[in-house]
DNA sequence: TGACTATATATCAAACCGATATATATCGGT
DNA sequence: ACCGATATATATCGGTTTGATATATAGTCA
């Protein structure tokens, strides 16, 4: 799925600017399994609106600088639907984090600990992000189920890293003793 | 993190060609949070050759093409160290299942099926290979640290998805009983 | 006044993906 | 013996995306 789709995807839920929109993918319920750059946006933005697919309009601002607003119009409406009528490709994971667990030999282990608060801080700033999107964004039906999954993943992450945290320190006070 | 660092966190495990290096990202241990194509793994291997911090040497094959086999050199080591002792960045996840939840408005109760079972499959999947290494690989700490998390996080989204789709599967007989 | 932050749009080099091309070798079917 | 399919293996390239940077307006605070 490109960026195409995604913008696509944000306007249909109502009308925004390239920074309302990318404000989206960072804070709202998009955030937790998106990601889009201003260097991807603001060219798709002009692309689709040359195609038809959106209508833009400016709108000035007091205290701001003016804004492009973007609003889908049938066109795009359609070719959204059958852009997401396809099975998902599969989730795409990265993790520097794990990469470096992996290859612990090569890192200190107070450089470890490190990278396990580090991860522990990300994912409860996202379990923070979910509760955060429920209580201000109306729930539906979709936005239930994303919260409910990144919940449910998050809390099994933050279990099992506490476990392990906890290991290494028993670990390491016990070498201490020695 | 770059593929360069990443062909090198591969090669300290042992020597290999680009296409092993490829199968192990996809196969092996790294293949749960790490990606990356031919496109950027065989001229990444050409630039650290270049760079002294891997070597070549051609070896011939019976039944097989040539390959060219590379090995990390002390300096590569010391680069690789440099490297990843730093704070790892957050984990990027991706996930066009989730845009097609979020949007369930623009698609029909049984393409949202389909792509429950589809990530189902995609989870189980992912399941199995940990599983497969777990017996496959030799296990040290960080392999073992690395299979517990994904088995935690994996099963979670398992256990998750099947319900909300029970729940879709109780809903929607209730409505063709009305 | 100057420094900083937030809002807002736009561009660009570098990195990367996905597809394709090229080549060798095995195996099974016709 | 030949064809097609599959696996192994390297390499390149167009197109997409990132991450950084540039530009500009306006509010806040020392």
């Amino acid at each position: 799925m490109n960026v195409r789709t995604l913008c696509l995807g944000i306007l249909s839920t109502g009308e925004a600017s390239g920074y309302e929109i990318k404000k989206d993918i960072e804070e709202g319920m998009f955030s937790h399994f998106i990601d889009a750059s201003f260097g991807s946006i603001y060219p798709a933005l002009m692309q689709l609106t040359a195609e038809g697919l959106l209508t833009v309009r400016e709108q000035e601002q007091t205290g701001k600088p003016d804004k492009k607003v973007y609003a889908i119009t049938e066109s795009g409406r359609r070719m959204l639907g059958k852009a997401i009528t396809v099975l998902p490709a599969k989730d795409k994971y990265k993790s520097e984090f794990l990469f470096q667990v992996l290859l612990h030999q090569f890192i200190t282990p107070d450089v470890m600990l490190a990278a396990i608060d580090k991860q522990l801080s990300d994912l409860t700033g996202d379990l923070a992000r979910i509760a955060e999107c429920r209580r201000s964004e109306q729930p539906h039906a979709g936005a239930q189920f994303v919260a409910d999954y990144g919940n449910a993943v998050l809390t099994a992450a933050v279990n099992c890293l506490n476990d392990k945290k906890n290991e290494l320190l028993r670990q390491s006070t016990v070498q201490a003793a020695e």
